[in-house]
DNA sequence: AGATCAACCAAGCAAGCGCTAGTGTAAACC
DNA sequence: GGTTTACACTAGCGCTTGCTTGGTTGATCT
């Protein structure tokens, strides 16, 4: 068995695992659904995989990995104002959503369905990814960029960008950095992104 | 067979239904846990429903109904002005979801483990809903309340309001009435509502 | 040439799943 | 007082589930 091992393979049937738990979800993907998908026999599966469970690990530390390295480079490339940086996370945030389509699905949508030494395991990741993010929003309320309470402004925010998953369409003409753009024209309206915002419609 | 009856009986197997799909997912709860919690033997709950799809249509029924009057009665309960109205759609909206915390979370959660038919028999009941949403949010568009594209606006709005049932925790001190007033202090930041939201931090 | 190893397969087990068939029973109705 | 009705039970069928076992293959290394 290669339970620790990060082989290619491994990785690959990941990203398989990956796309079919967000359409079906995981409790109705069955390990056979996975092999198949694979082009391999159900039984293979568990020769890169303890169980069920591990896929689905995998799946969510990958999912939370790209997207927290996927955060990070956004804020290095971009400029130092509140602005710029709320926008290059939430750009950064829907286009692991979005456009990969994929394991970060998984890892909001999921994530309850890990036990409990999974979650453990992972909760670390996730704290981080979630650290930068109320960094961000924090610079935003000082800088006056948007005002309110720290906890519910970040919990309203990630949640409109959570939702998304729910009707976005990737064959529309909306793109995930446009979706970022007027969130927040409609959160801080005194900024240039609103004005923008609001000749666009 | 009980099929099309509305027993009292079965409105309140209904409702036990609906706290478990909230707690476990509609895949996860089984007929024998079902029937568990309700205190009666498995093959006993087909007397009163087909099948479990028929379950899960009957919770989802009555979450959007219970969701959809509630809305109404809140809309003519309150003032007429774009803010005030918009108020308390967010207010009833979240009331539904985190008090009774039950169907209507079921509706938005497993929709799309109606089949078919099902969904089809309930989407207007939806569309009804959707379409409350959609006026008052032009309302407070026309108004000037808030600005921005019509369509993400209001998707952005219900992420920020359906997220909610993810970290909200009904034995804290904030009520869904507070939630609903802080989001439209977010949004619309010119109001009365945004002074007492940033000085009420 | 022999040993090693990752990758896969065929076959199937035990448990759990949704659901059915047939029966019992107490209250409600004519 | 006999029939109907609502609600529950027992027992289990047929199927799918996650996972295991024991063995085969072809490439790589020594």
């Amino acid at each position: 068995m290669n339970v620790v091992n990060e082989s290619p393979r491994r990785k690959e049937l990941t990203r398989l695992a990956a796309q079919l738990f967000v359409q079906e979800g995981f409790d109705r993907t069955t390990v056979r659904m996975l092999a198949q998908e694979m082009g391999i026999k159900s039984g293979s599966l568990f020769h890169h995989f303890r169980d069920k469970q591990e896929i689905l690990a995998a799946v969510i530390e990958e999912g939370t990995q790209n997207a927290l390295s996927l955060a990070r480079h956004a804020l290095e490339q971009c400029g130092a104002s509140p602005e710029e940086r709320l926008h290059a996370m939430a750009r950064a945030h829907l286009e692991t959503l979005l456009t990969d389509r994929n394991a970060h699905v998984v890892a909001l949508y999921e994530w309850r369905r890990l036990d409990s030494e999974a979650r453990a395991h992972l909760s670390h990741l996730r704290d981080a990814y979630e650290a930068l993010w109320e960094a961000v929003i924090d610079e935003a309320l000082d800088g006056g960029l948007i005002r309110g309470d720290r906890f519910l402004v970040s919990r309203f925010v990630m949640g409109a960008l959570n939702w998304t998953v729910r009707w976005y369409d990737p064959e529309g003409p909306r793109k995930p950095e446009d979706l970022a753009h007027e969130l927040i024209a409609m959160i801080a309206p005194s900024t240039q992104a609103a004005q923008a915002g609001s000749t666009k419609v």
